[in-house]
RNA sequence: GUGGGCGUAGCUCAGUUGGUUAGAGUGCUAGGUUGUGGUCCUGGAGGCCGCGGGUUCGAGUCCCGUCGCCCACCCCA
């Protein structure tokens, strides 16, 4: 709107403002209380890493590591490596494989023995054309434990899951569950797989006829319809599973409905990411647009040693903060109550009432005073528009009393500015 | 990367087959109420109609280009 030049957000970026950042707030702490209960300590992995972690732990057929990084240049290459090595570092996309390197970097299975719960919280960045639910930069929650394979530990993940969308009263989630298999038994079926969309080939729309080869199981994504109908009748990897993986799976299943867990077996549901072993999962919600997946998630047994640490089985998921906030209930009020205490007439000291209001905030009561304050009546309408529990006018005839009115039901009265903490407090 | 839609007050949007001074609601502001908010009434400020070019006596309106936003494909949280 400027003449010339305008600033603007990078496409696929938001300003988040106190109103709404509270909703962050909000959900994050009621995050990380929840995951706390379950074991989970916070881990804080740097926003930079090599694009050698993702193109090796995500994998290398995957769009996000193929078209959706955003790659960084770093200062000291001169200009002759600059093409080569701009490649070097990527803001990260996902945060698993973070976690997994620090994971091996720190050796931690011998640090601390046993299982380990991490959670983190935090941005990631694909650079993806936006649209609705899709954020260049987008925030997630997501859990990742390491150090077990039993079954119980993806039910617990699950659960986890489950407990925290629950808790924050979300309407129309279905919970889609499925069991992808290990490298045992994963290429067996996908060559019986590939027998199968071969045969029905000339049927199959542009896009599966090259992901036949690709990456045959994305075809079981494909929203056309003939596809759908063709892939309906496809071999699932269910009944191809490997003794281990069936097992797995079934005392996964078993778990969760003794948990009262209500889920959806779909044979369909293919996770994108390359590191994915048996279980996994995808939570899904009709309120959202096209992208309707709140979290996802499921056990990586392999990457840790995919990216060189011991052999470590894990399971994890992840969740899209924005997306979870454009479904949950809106309150009316947005800004009630961000003021204990609003002044609205500073009297005739105002330097004076400034340092008292001083004195009122280290006592940890919040209060907003205008240093340039307009008619009474204006300040009344802001702190009306504040929320703010209580109006404040200092008089100029007795500087050490106040009148203080309470917004809610117009009571008003004279106290003094030391009685204000134990009258206003919490 | 590919499609489609849309750019007009801070925000949500009207704007006739091109026609002279571009509107409404909301928000902001001042007053009605000589320190008192949430309702009501009255006034005021706020726009190079995204940007650039073209057609025309005349363009917010038509044409071309460009930038931006949105939605969908793709893919995913």
């Amino acid at each position: 709107m400027l003449k010339n030049y305008t600033y603007q957000a990078v496409k696929g970026t938001r300003d988040v403002f106190p109103v709404e950042a509270y909703l962050y707030q909000r959900l994050e702490s009621q995050a990380r209380k929840l995951l706390a209960c379950y074991g989970c300590g916070e881990i804080r992995t740097p926003l930079l890493e090599h694009a050698r972690l993702f193109e090796r732990g995500v994998g290398q057929g995957t769009d996000i590591v193929n078209k959706e990084m955003f790659f960084v240049p770093s200062k000291d290459q001169d200009e002759d490596s600059r093409k080569e090595n701009a490649r070097q570092m990527v803001l990260r996309p996902e945060a698993t494989a973070s976690v997994v390197r620090a994971y091996i970097e720190h050796e931690m299975d011998k640090v601390s023995p046993g299982v380990l719960r991490y959670y983190y919280i935090g941005p990631m960045f694909r650079y993806e054309r936006p649209q609705r639910g899709r954020l260049r930069q987008f925030t997630q929650i997501g859990v990742e434990v390491l150090g077990s394979a039993l079954p119980m530990i993806d039910a617990e993940v699950i659960i986890m899951l489950e407990d925290f969308l629950g808790s924050l009263g979300l309407q129309h989630l279905v919970f889609l569950l499925n069991a992808v298999g290990c490298p045992e038994c994963r290429p067996g079926y996908i060559r019986k797989l590939q027998v199968y969309i071969r045969g029905c080939q000339s049927r199959l729309c542009g896009d599966c006829r090259l992901r036949l080869d690709k990456n045959p199981l994305r075809v079981f994504d494909c929203k056309q319809p003939v596809c759908r109908e063709l892939m309906a009748r496809a071999p699932v990897m269910q009944d191809d599973l490997c003794a281990d993986c069936a097992l797995h799976h079934e005392e996964v299943l078993s778990l969760l409905d003794r948990a009262g867990i209500k889920y959806q077996k779909d044979s369909r549901l293919m996770r994108g990411l390359d590191y994915y072993t048996r279980t996994v999962f995808e939570v899904t919600s009709s309120d959202l647009g096209a992208q309707n997946a709140v979290a996802a998630g499921g056990r990586y047994d392999n990457l840790v040693t995919e990216l060189g640490g011991p052999p470590t089985p894990a399971v994890g998921w992840s969740l899209g903060v924005e997306r979870i906030l454009e479904i949950l209930p809106r309150e009316p009020d947005k800004s009630r109550g961000f003021f204990d205490i609003y002044v609205v007439s500073p009297g005739a000291d105002t330097t004076r009432t400034f340092f008292k209001v001083m004195a009122l905030r280290r006592q940890g009561l919040r209060v907003g005073l205008e240093h340039e304050p307009k008619s009474v009546k204006a300040m009344m309408k802001r702190a009306d528009r504040w929320g703010a529990r209580w109006a404040l006018w200092a008089t100029s005839k007795n500087p050490e009393k106040v009148e203080i009115k309470n917004m809610a039901n117009g009571e008003q009265m004279s106290v003094g500015w030391e009685d204000l903490p134990q009258l206003v407090g919490k």
